[in-house]
RNA sequence: GUGGAUAUAGCGUAGUUGGUUAACGCGUCAGAUUGUGGUUCUGAAGACCGUCGGUUCGAAUCCGACUAUCCACCCCA
Protein backbone atom coordinates (compact mmCIF):
# COMPACT_ATOMS: atom_id res chain seq x y z
CA UNK A 1 0.00 0.00 0.00
CA UNK A 2 1.12 3.47 -0.87
CA UNK A 3 -0.34 5.96 1.31
CA UNK A 4 0.98 9.54 -0.14
CA UNK A 5 0.94 11.17 3.28
CA UNK A 6 3.07 9.56 6.30
CA UNK A 7 3.91 10.65 9.88
CA UNK A 8 6.97 13.10 10.07
CA UNK A 9 10.10 11.28 10.93
CA UNK A 10 10.75 10.67 14.26
CA UNK A 11 6.93 10.61 15.77
CA UNK A 12 5.31 8.48 16.81
CA UNK A 13 1.08 7.27 16.77
CA UNK A 14 -0.62 6.24 19.84
CA UNK A 15 -3.15 4.47 18.88
CA UNK A 16 -6.18 3.21 20.88
CA UNK A 17 -4.30 -0.49 22.06
CA UNK A 18 -1.32 1.81 23.44
CA UNK A 19 -3.80 4.38 24.98
CA UNK A 20 -3.54 2.80 28.47
CA UNK A 21 -0.19 2.70 28.70
CA UNK A 22 -0.26 6.70 28.84
CA UNK A 23 -3.12 7.39 30.67
CA UNK A 24 -1.58 5.18 33.64
CA UNK A 25 2.07 6.44 33.83
CA UNK A 26 0.44 9.98 33.33
CA UNK A 27 -1.85 9.35 35.95
CA UNK A 28 0.90 7.84 38.19
CA UNK A 29 3.27 10.99 37.09
CA UNK A 30 0.94 13.78 38.40
CA UNK A 31 -0.94 11.91 41.27
CA UNK A 32 2.62 11.62 42.82
CA UNK A 33 3.81 15.46 41.91
CA UNK A 34 0.77 16.40 43.18
CA UNK A 35 1.45 14.39 46.72
CA UNK A 36 4.73 16.26 46.79
CA UNK A 37 2.71 19.21 46.79
CA UNK A 38 3.77 20.53 42.91
CA UNK A 39 0.77 22.29 40.96
CA UNK A 40 0.33 21.68 37.43
CA UNK A 41 0.96 24.57 35.02
CA UNK A 42 0.66 24.53 30.99
CA UNK A 43 2.98 27.18 28.90
CA UNK A 44 2.60 26.93 25.14
CA UNK A 45 4.16 25.05 22.54
CA UNK A 46 6.36 27.49 21.06
CA UNK A 47 8.12 30.29 22.29
CA UNK A 48 10.12 33.19 21.49
CA UNK A 49 13.62 31.99 19.99
CA UNK A 50 15.53 34.10 21.88
CA UNK A 51 13.99 32.44 25.38
CA UNK A 52 16.09 29.06 24.39
CA UNK A 53 18.94 30.53 23.22
CA UNK A 54 19.44 32.28 26.76
CA UNK A 55 18.30 29.21 28.74
CA UNK A 56 19.62 26.02 27.00
CA UNK A 57 23.01 27.53 26.09
CA UNK A 58 23.90 29.29 22.28
CA UNK A 59 26.59 26.65 21.72
CA UNK A 60 24.58 23.63 23.24
CA UNK A 61 23.65 21.15 20.96
CA UNK A 62 20.22 21.56 21.38
CA UNK A 63 20.35 24.96 20.39
CA UNK A 64 22.42 24.99 17.47
CA UNK A 65 21.35 22.24 15.87
CA UNK A 66 18.23 20.68 16.96
CA UNK A 67 15.73 23.47 17.40
CA UNK A 68 12.46 23.66 14.61
CA UNK A 69 12.33 27.32 14.58
CA UNK A 70 9.87 29.36 12.43
CA UNK A 71 9.40 32.63 11.29
CA UNK A 72 6.41 34.09 11.99
CA UNK A 73 4.37 37.57 10.10
CA UNK A 74 6.49 40.02 12.01
CA UNK A 75 10.12 39.89 12.87
CA UNK A 76 9.93 37.46 15.85
CA UNK A 77 11.11 33.89 15.18
CA UNK A 78 9.82 31.03 17.18
CA UNK A 79 11.03 27.76 17.75
CA UNK A 80 8.90 24.49 19.33
CA UNK A 81 10.21 23.87 22.85
CA UNK A 82 13.08 21.99 22.66
CA UNK A 83 12.36 21.24 26.79
CA UNK A 84 10.14 22.27 29.36
CA UNK A 85 11.89 24.39 32.08
CA UNK A 86 12.78 27.70 30.42
CA UNK A 87 9.21 28.27 29.32
CA UNK A 88 7.84 27.62 33.08
CA UNK A 89 10.68 29.87 34.13
CA UNK A 90 9.72 32.52 31.90
CA UNK A 91 6.07 31.89 32.99
CA UNK A 92 6.81 32.18 36.29
CA UNK A 93 8.34 35.45 36.01
CA UNK A 94 6.04 36.67 33.35
CA UNK A 95 2.85 36.02 35.80
CA UNK A 96 4.38 37.74 38.94
CA UNK A 97 5.04 33.72 40.83
CA UNK A 98 8.33 34.36 42.30
CA UNK A 99 6.85 37.05 44.67
CA UNK A 100 3.89 34.65 45.83
CA UNK A 101 6.16 33.40 48.60
CA UNK A 102 8.97 31.33 48.21
CA UNK A 103 9.26 27.52 47.35
CA UNK A 104 7.16 27.51 44.34
CA UNK A 105 6.75 24.14 43.02
CA UNK A 106 5.02 22.97 39.50
CA UNK A 107 4.60 19.82 37.33
CA UNK A 108 4.21 19.60 34.01
CA UNK A 109 3.26 17.19 31.02
CA UNK A 110 4.29 18.12 27.96
CA UNK A 111 5.61 17.13 24.12
CA UNK A 112 8.92 18.47 23.12
CA UNK A 113 10.36 19.03 19.80
CA UNK A 114 14.35 18.37 18.90
CA UNK A 115 15.65 17.79 15.51
CA UNK A 116 17.57 14.40 15.89
CA UNK A 117 18.33 11.67 14.29
CA UNK A 118 15.60 8.86 15.51
CA UNK A 119 16.68 6.07 17.32
CA UNK A 120 15.62 3.56 20.17
CA UNK A 121 14.53 5.80 22.87
CA UNK A 122 14.87 9.30 20.89
CA UNK A 123 12.15 10.68 19.05
CA UNK A 124 11.63 14.13 17.36
CA UNK A 125 8.32 14.38 19.05
CA UNK A 126 8.89 13.11 22.67
CA UNK A 127 6.88 13.79 25.96
CA UNK A 128 8.40 14.84 28.69
CA UNK A 129 6.63 15.33 32.08
CA UNK A 130 8.96 17.61 34.88
CA UNK A 131 9.35 19.43 37.91
CA UNK A 132 10.17 22.67 38.90
CA UNK A 133 11.34 24.15 42.58
CA UNK A 134 11.88 27.84 42.95
CA UNK A 135 13.43 29.47 45.55
CA UNK A 136 15.30 27.51 48.33
CA UNK A 137 18.88 26.52 48.46
CA UNK A 138 18.42 23.73 50.77
CA UNK A 139 19.64 20.29 49.92
CA UNK A 140 16.60 19.18 51.14
CA UNK A 141 15.01 20.41 48.43
CA UNK A 142 17.65 18.65 45.98
CA UNK A 143 16.70 15.45 47.90
CA UNK A 144 12.87 16.24 47.42
CA UNK A 145 13.12 16.22 44.01
CA UNK A 146 15.02 13.12 43.68
CA UNK A 147 13.12 11.48 45.84
CA UNK A 148 10.22 12.26 43.97
CA UNK A 149 11.71 11.17 41.16
CA UNK A 150 12.33 7.59 42.58
CA UNK A 151 8.71 7.34 43.84
CA UNK A 152 7.30 7.82 40.41
CA UNK A 153 9.45 4.95 39.03
CA UNK A 154 8.29 3.28 42.13
CA UNK A 155 4.79 3.55 41.40
CA UNK A 156 5.06 2.79 38.10
CA UNK A 157 6.47 -0.39 39.57
CA UNK A 158 10.50 -0.30 38.31
CA UNK A 159 13.16 -1.26 40.03
CA UNK A 160 16.55 -1.44 38.19
CA UNK A 161 16.30 2.12 37.14
CA UNK A 162 20.14 3.36 38.70
CA UNK A 163 20.40 7.03 40.37
CA UNK A 164 23.48 8.57 39.03
CA UNK A 165 24.31 11.70 41.13
CA UNK A 166 27.17 14.62 41.04
CA UNK A 167 28.04 17.83 41.80
CA UNK A 168 29.40 20.05 38.91
CA UNK A 169 29.56 22.90 41.22
CA UNK A 170 28.79 26.77 41.02
CA UNK A 171 30.07 28.99 38.32
CA UNK A 172 33.20 29.84 40.34
CA UNK A 173 34.69 26.50 41.17
CA UNK A 174 33.32 25.16 37.81
CA UNK A 175 35.93 27.83 36.37
CA UNK A 176 38.81 26.70 38.07
CA UNK A 177 38.08 22.75 37.16
CA UNK A 178 37.77 23.93 33.86
CA UNK A 179 41.34 24.76 33.72
CA UNK A 180 42.87 21.93 35.68
CA UNK A 181 41.02 19.85 33.24
CA UNK A 182 42.44 21.86 30.28
CA UNK A 183 46.14 21.82 32.01
CA UNK A 184 45.52 17.89 32.32
CA UNK A 185 44.32 17.10 28.72
CA UNK A 186 46.77 19.69 26.86
CA UNK A 187 49.41 17.40 26.76
CA UNK A 188 47.90 14.62 25.68
CA UNK A 189 46.10 16.94 22.91
CA UNK A 190 47.39 15.20 19.66
CA UNK A 191 45.90 11.81 21.09
CA UNK A 192 42.54 12.76 21.29
CA UNK A 193 39.61 11.99 18.91
CA UNK A 194 38.62 14.84 16.84
CA UNK A 195 35.91 15.94 18.29
CA UNK A 196 37.61 16.10 21.83
CA UNK A 197 39.85 18.26 20.52
CA UNK A 198 36.91 20.56 20.28
CA UNK A 199 35.70 20.04 23.13
CA UNK A 200 39.29 20.64 24.97
CA UNK A 201 38.42 24.23 23.85
CA UNK A 202 34.68 24.97 24.56
CA UNK A 203 33.74 22.69 27.34
CA UNK A 204 36.25 20.49 28.46
CA UNK A 205 33.77 19.00 31.00
CA UNK A 206 32.08 17.06 28.00
CA UNK A 207 35.26 15.05 27.63
CA UNK A 208 34.88 12.88 30.31
CA UNK A 209 32.11 10.92 28.40
CA UNK A 210 33.58 10.37 25.23
CA UNK A 211 33.04 7.03 24.10
CA UNK A 212 36.21 6.87 22.26
CA UNK A 213 38.50 3.61 24.04
CA UNK A 214 41.49 6.04 23.72
CA UNK A 215 39.93 9.34 25.13
CA UNK A 216 38.38 6.91 27.95
CA UNK A 217 41.69 5.93 28.82
CA UNK A 218 43.03 9.64 28.86
CA UNK A 219 40.27 10.66 30.77
CA UNK A 220 40.33 7.81 33.47
CA UNK A 221 43.26 9.45 34.83
CA UNK A 222 41.55 13.06 35.01
CA UNK A 223 40.97 15.56 37.79
CA UNK A 224 37.30 15.25 39.29
CA UNK A 225 35.39 18.03 39.58
CA UNK A 226 34.25 17.08 43.35
CA UNK A 227 37.86 17.79 44.13
CA UNK A 228 38.07 21.56 42.95
CA UNK A 229 34.23 22.35 44.99
CA UNK A 230 34.28 25.79 46.80
CA UNK A 231 33.17 24.76 50.26
CA UNK A 232 29.91 25.62 50.08
CA UNK A 233 28.81 23.60 47.02
CA UNK A 234 30.76 20.56 48.98
CA UNK A 235 28.83 20.98 52.05
CA UNK A 236 25.85 21.01 49.95
CA UNK A 237 26.81 17.64 48.32
CA UNK A 238 27.90 16.31 50.74
CA UNK A 239 24.48 17.35 52.71
CA UNK A 240 22.57 15.77 50.27
CA UNK A 241 24.13 12.64 49.88
CA UNK A 242 23.30 12.28 53.59
CA UNK A 243 20.10 13.25 52.98
CA UNK A 244 19.51 10.42 50.39
CA UNK A 245 20.97 8.19 52.85
CA UNK A 246 19.00 8.79 55.51
CA UNK A 247 15.76 7.88 52.81
CA UNK A 248 17.92 5.08 52.12
CA UNK A 249 17.60 5.84 48.10
CA UNK A 250 20.48 4.27 46.92
CA UNK A 251 23.06 6.56 44.05
CA UNK A 252 26.09 6.20 42.61
CA UNK A 253 28.20 9.51 42.70
CA UNK A 254 29.28 9.44 38.88
CA UNK A 255 31.64 12.31 37.84
CA UNK A 256 30.98 11.38 34.40
CA UNK A 257 27.61 13.00 35.13
CA UNK A 258 27.79 16.59 33.46
CA UNK A 259 24.58 17.62 31.32
CA UNK A 260 24.10 19.00 27.74
CA UNK A 261 22.15 22.20 28.93
CA UNK A 262 23.99 24.89 30.44
CA UNK A 263 22.14 26.29 33.19
CA UNK A 264 22.90 23.57 35.24
CA UNK A 265 24.62 24.29 38.50
CA UNK A 266 26.00 22.11 41.65
CA UNK A 267 23.71 18.89 41.63
CA UNK A 268 22.93 16.99 38.61
CA UNK A 269 21.96 13.30 38.47
CA UNK A 270 20.32 10.78 36.21
CA UNK A 271 18.17 8.00 36.60
CA UNK A 272 19.44 5.50 33.54
CA UNK A 273 17.68 2.35 32.82
CA UNK A 274 19.81 -0.84 31.16
CA UNK A 275 16.78 -2.41 29.43
CA UNK A 276 15.56 0.29 26.57
CA UNK A 277 18.86 0.35 24.21
CA UNK A 278 21.55 2.96 24.29
CA UNK A 279 19.25 6.12 25.67
CA UNK A 280 18.77 5.03 28.96
CA UNK A 281 18.37 8.13 30.32
CA UNK A 282 15.01 8.17 32.16
CA UNK A 283 15.07 10.81 34.01
CA UNK A 284 17.41 13.84 33.75
CA UNK A 285 17.47 16.89 36.01
CA UNK A 286 19.17 19.01 38.65
CA UNK A 287 20.13 22.22 40.11
CA UNK A 288 19.95 25.82 37.86
CA UNK A 289 20.63 28.77 40.70
CA UNK A 290 21.29 30.78 37.86
CA UNK A 291 18.93 30.72 35.22
CA UNK A 292 16.21 32.70 36.84
CA UNK A 293 18.25 35.74 36.40
CA UNK A 294 19.73 35.16 33.29
CA UNK A 295 16.07 35.35 32.39
CA UNK A 296 15.53 38.49 33.48
CA UNK A 297 14.66 38.19 37.47
CA UNK A 298 15.54 38.51 40.65
CA UNK A 299 18.39 35.56 41.89
CA UNK A 300 16.68 32.85 42.62
CA UNK A 301 17.83 29.77 43.47
CA UNK A 302 15.93 26.82 41.49
CA UNK A 303 15.92 23.25 40.97
CA UNK A 304 13.68 20.32 38.74
CA UNK A 305 14.05 17.19 36.50
CA UNK A 306 12.42 16.25 33.39
CA UNK A 307 11.44 12.40 32.69
CA UNK A 308 11.24 11.12 29.50
CA UNK A 309 7.75 9.41 29.06
CA UNK A 310 8.24 7.37 26.33
CA UNK A 311 11.14 5.88 27.75
CA UNK A 312 9.67 5.40 30.88
CA UNK A 313 6.87 3.27 29.10
CA UNK A 314 9.38 1.94 27.37
CA UNK A 315 11.20 0.31 30.37
CA UNK A 316 7.75 -0.58 31.97
CA UNK A 317 7.41 -2.49 28.77
CA UNK A 318 10.59 -4.50 29.13
CA UNK A 319 10.25 -5.00 32.97
CA UNK A 320 6.64 -6.49 32.33
CA UNK A 321 5.18 -3.53 34.54
CA UNK A 322 1.45 -3.22 34.32
CA UNK A 323 -0.84 -0.95 33.25
CA UNK A 324 -4.43 0.27 33.82
CA UNK A 325 -6.47 -2.04 31.86
CA UNK A 326 -8.97 -0.80 29.64
CA UNK A 327 -12.32 0.92 30.67
CA UNK A 328 -14.96 -2.07 29.13
CA UNK A 329 -18.83 -1.22 28.11
CA UNK A 330 -21.04 -1.89 31.41
CA UNK A 331 -24.16 -3.22 28.45
CA UNK A 332 -24.20 -4.01 24.57
CA UNK A 333 -27.58 -4.07 23.65
CA UNK A 334 -28.56 -6.29 20.71
CA UNK A 335 -31.35 -5.81 18.77
CA UNK A 336 -33.19 -7.81 16.11
CA UNK A 337 -35.45 -5.76 13.58
CA UNK A 338 -36.21 -2.48 13.11
CA UNK A 339 -38.32 -1.90 15.35
CA UNK A 340 -36.12 -3.49 18.00
CA UNK A 341 -33.29 -1.29 16.86
CA UNK A 342 -35.11 2.01 17.37
CA UNK A 343 -35.63 0.91 20.88
CA UNK A 344 -32.21 -0.20 21.91
CA UNK A 345 -31.10 3.09 20.39
CA UNK A 346 -33.23 4.72 22.65
CA UNK A 347 -32.48 2.66 25.43
CA UNK A 348 -28.76 2.87 25.22
CA UNK A 349 -29.13 6.41 25.80
CA UNK A 350 -30.80 6.11 28.36
CA UNK A 351 -28.36 4.10 29.88
CA UNK A 352 -25.26 6.45 28.69
CA UNK A 353 -27.62 9.13 31.07
CA UNK A 354 -27.48 7.38 34.00
CA UNK A 355 -23.91 7.46 33.84
CA UNK A 356 -23.19 3.60 32.34
CA UNK A 357 -21.23 3.11 29.15
CA UNK A 358 -23.22 1.43 26.78
CA UNK A 359 -23.28 -0.07 23.25
CA UNK A 360 -25.81 -1.14 21.00
CA UNK A 361 -25.55 -2.29 16.73
CA UNK A 362 -24.81 0.65 14.31
CA UNK A 363 -24.39 -2.23 11.67
CA UNK A 364 -27.07 -3.92 11.07
CA UNK A 365 -25.77 -7.65 12.33
CA UNK A 366 -27.50 -10.59 12.58
CA UNK A 367 -27.84 -11.82 16.71
CA UNK A 368 -24.72 -13.93 16.62
CA UNK A 369 -22.59 -11.40 15.11
CA UNK A 370 -23.39 -9.10 17.50
CA UNK A 371 -22.96 -11.32 20.73
CA UNK A 372 -19.99 -12.16 18.99
CA UNK A 373 -18.71 -8.14 18.90
CA UNK A 374 -19.92 -7.53 22.58
CA UNK A 375 -17.76 -10.31 23.83
CA UNK A 376 -14.60 -8.67 22.07
CA UNK A 377 -15.48 -5.07 23.11
CA UNK A 378 -16.06 -6.83 26.91
CA UNK A 379 -19.39 -5.73 27.61
CA UNK A 380 -20.25 -6.81 30.91
CA UNK A 381 -24.01 -7.31 30.49
CA UNK A 382 -26.06 -7.84 26.79
CA UNK A 383 -29.57 -7.26 26.55
CA UNK A 384 -30.87 -9.29 23.67
CA UNK A 385 -34.29 -7.34 22.40
CA UNK A 386 -36.31 -8.53 19.34
CA UNK A 387 -40.10 -8.87 18.57
CA UNK A 388 -40.79 -11.19 21.26
CA UNK A 389 -39.35 -8.92 24.05
CA UNK A 390 -41.24 -6.19 22.64
CA UNK A 391 -44.37 -7.66 22.74
CA UNK A 392 -44.20 -8.79 26.54
CA UNK A 393 -41.89 -6.26 27.64
CA UNK A 394 -39.74 -8.78 29.03
CA UNK A 395 -36.22 -9.16 28.04
CA UNK A 396 -32.94 -11.34 29.54
CA UNK A 397 -30.26 -9.45 31.22
CA UNK A 398 -27.54 -11.66 30.07
CA UNK A 399 -24.64 -11.36 32.77
CA UNK A 400 -21.41 -11.97 30.16
CA UNK A 401 -19.17 -13.28 32.84
CA UNK A 402 -21.02 -15.81 34.50
CA UNK A 403 -23.64 -16.61 31.70
CA UNK A 404 -26.44 -16.22 33.76
CA UNK A 405 -29.41 -14.38 32.54
CA UNK A 406 -32.28 -12.35 34.50
CA UNK A 407 -35.54 -11.47 33.34
CA UNK A 408 -36.13 -7.71 33.57
CA UNK A 409 -39.20 -5.77 32.28
CA UNK A 410 -37.72 -3.15 29.89
CA UNK A 411 -40.41 -0.23 31.68
CA UNK A 412 -38.45 -1.17 34.17
CA UNK A 413 -35.20 -1.16 32.89
CA UNK A 414 -33.06 1.02 34.74
CA UNK A 415 -34.35 0.21 37.86
CA UNK A 416 -33.30 -3.54 37.47
CA UNK A 417 -30.13 -2.19 35.37
CA UNK A 418 -29.11 0.13 38.32
CA UNK A 419 -30.30 -2.62 41.21
CA UNK A 420 -27.91 -3.86 44.06
CA UNK A 421 -27.14 -6.93 42.23
CA UNK A 422 -25.84 -5.34 39.44
CA UNK A 423 -24.29 -2.64 40.60
CA UNK A 424 -21.70 -5.42 42.26
CA UNK A 425 -20.59 -6.17 39.23
CA UNK A 426 -19.89 -2.55 38.22
CA UNK A 427 -18.86 -1.33 41.56
CA UNK A 428 -19.88 2.60 40.66
CA UNK A 429 -23.24 2.20 40.34
CA UNK A 430 -25.62 5.17 40.68
CA UNK A 431 -28.16 6.37 43.30
CA UNK A 432 -32.05 5.38 43.16
CA UNK A 433 -33.57 8.32 42.63
CA UNK A 434 -31.21 8.83 39.10
CA UNK A 435 -31.89 5.53 37.90
CA UNK A 436 -35.86 6.04 38.66
CA UNK A 437 -36.03 9.27 36.63
CA UNK A 438 -34.03 7.46 33.79
CA UNK A 439 -36.59 4.46 33.87
CA UNK A 440 -39.59 7.04 34.56
CA UNK A 441 -38.34 8.70 31.14
CA UNK A 442 -38.34 5.41 29.16
CA UNK A 443 -41.93 4.73 30.41
CA UNK A 444 -43.03 7.97 29.16
CA UNK A 445 -41.98 7.13 25.66
CA UNK A 446 -44.43 4.67 24.64
CA UNK A 447 -44.48 5.39 20.69
CA UNK A 448 -42.35 2.73 20.39
C1' G B 1 26.11 14.92 10.23
C1' U B 2 28.68 9.50 10.23
C1' G B 3 28.11 4.17 10.21
C1' G B 4 25.30 -0.73 10.05
C1' A B 5 20.73 -3.57 9.15
C1' U B 6 15.97 -4.29 7.03
C1' A B 7 11.94 -3.44 3.38
C1' U B 8 6.39 -9.63 1.11
C1' A B 9 -1.79 -8.75 2.74
C1' G B 10 -4.11 -4.68 8.83
C1' C B 11 -0.15 -7.29 12.09
C1' G B 12 3.73 -11.25 12.47
C1' U B 13 6.30 -14.36 9.16
C1' A B 14 7.67 -18.43 4.83
C1' G B 15 9.24 -18.23 0.08
C1' U B 16 14.72 -23.30 -1.19
C1' U B 17 20.16 -22.96 -6.60
C1' G B 18 15.45 -16.89 -10.56
C1' G B 19 10.26 -20.81 -13.68
C1' U B 20 3.06 -21.30 -14.48
C1' U B 21 -2.93 -18.69 -10.16
C1' A B 22 3.12 -15.68 -3.91
C1' A B 23 2.26 -19.58 1.22
C1' C B 24 1.15 -19.70 6.68
C1' G B 25 -0.42 -17.82 11.53
C1' C B 26 -3.16 -13.80 13.94
C1' G B 27 -6.90 -10.40 12.84
C1' U B 28 -11.42 -9.14 9.80
C1' C B 29 -16.05 -10.92 7.52
C1' A B 30 -19.57 -14.97 6.61
C1' G B 31 -21.46 -19.84 7.60
C1' A B 32 -21.88 -24.79 10.86
C1' U B 33 -31.09 -26.03 10.30
C1' U B 34 -35.06 -23.39 15.17
C1' G B 35 -33.11 -15.88 18.45
C1' U B 36 -27.18 -15.81 22.33
C1' G B 37 -20.49 -14.79 22.96
C1' G B 38 -15.54 -16.75 24.54
C1' U B 39 -13.55 -23.18 22.14
C1' U B 40 -13.77 -25.95 17.47
C1' C B 41 -14.73 -26.63 12.11
C1' U B 42 -15.62 -24.59 7.05
C1' G B 43 -15.36 -20.72 3.66
C1' A B 44 -14.37 -15.62 1.90
C1' A B 45 -12.15 -10.97 1.33
C1' G B 46 -7.30 -8.91 1.54
C1' A B 47 -0.37 -8.12 -1.47
C1' C B 48 0.76 -4.65 -8.58
C1' C B 49 6.33 -8.79 -3.06
C1' G B 50 9.16 -0.23 -0.61
C1' U B 51 10.02 2.86 -5.46
C1' C B 52 12.49 3.34 -10.15
C1' G B 53 15.75 1.24 -13.57
C1' G B 54 18.87 -2.95 -15.29
C1' U B 55 20.29 -8.37 -16.37
C1' U B 56 17.17 -12.54 -18.35
C1' C B 57 12.81 -16.09 -22.62
C1' G B 58 11.25 -15.38 -17.44
C1' A B 59 12.68 -11.93 -10.92
C1' A B 60 9.70 -11.36 -4.51
C1' U B 61 14.28 -14.12 -5.68
C1' C B 62 20.42 -11.38 -9.19
C1' C B 63 22.59 -6.03 -9.95
C1' G B 64 22.23 -0.57 -9.27
C1' A B 65 20.04 3.87 -7.59
C1' C B 66 16.50 6.17 -4.61
C1' U B 67 13.19 6.33 -0.46
C1' A B 68 11.49 4.77 4.20
C1' U B 69 12.07 2.39 8.76
C1' C B 70 15.08 0.35 12.62
C1' C B 71 19.74 0.24 15.38
C1' A B 72 24.42 2.56 16.81
C1' C B 73 27.79 7.04 17.07
C1' C B 74 26.85 12.08 18.60
C1' C B 75 23.57 14.31 22.04
C1' C B 76 19.87 13.88 25.51
C1' A B 77 14.24 12.86 27.97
Amino acid sequence: MSLQVKRPKGTQDVLPADIMKWRTVEATVSDTAEQFGFREIRTPVFEDTALYVRSVGDTSDVVTKEMYTVSSKGDATFTLRPEGTAGVVRAMLENGMMNEGFPQKVYYIIPAYRHEKPQAGRLREFHQFGVEMFGTQSPYADAEIILLAAAILDGCGLENVALHLNSIGCPECRAKYREALREYFAPHREELCETCRERLEKNPMRLLDCKSPICREIASGAPVILDYLCDGCREHFEELKSILDDYGIKYEVDSRIVRGLDYYTRTVFEFISQDIGAQGTVCGGGRYDGLVQELGGQPVPALGFGMGLERLIMTMESCGCAFEPEKTPDLYIAPMGDAARRKAALLADAVRQAGYAAETDLVGRGLKPQMRYADKIGAKFVVVIGDNELETGEAKLKNMRSGEETPVKLSEFMNAFSSELINEVFENGLGDEIAGAVADEIEKDTSL
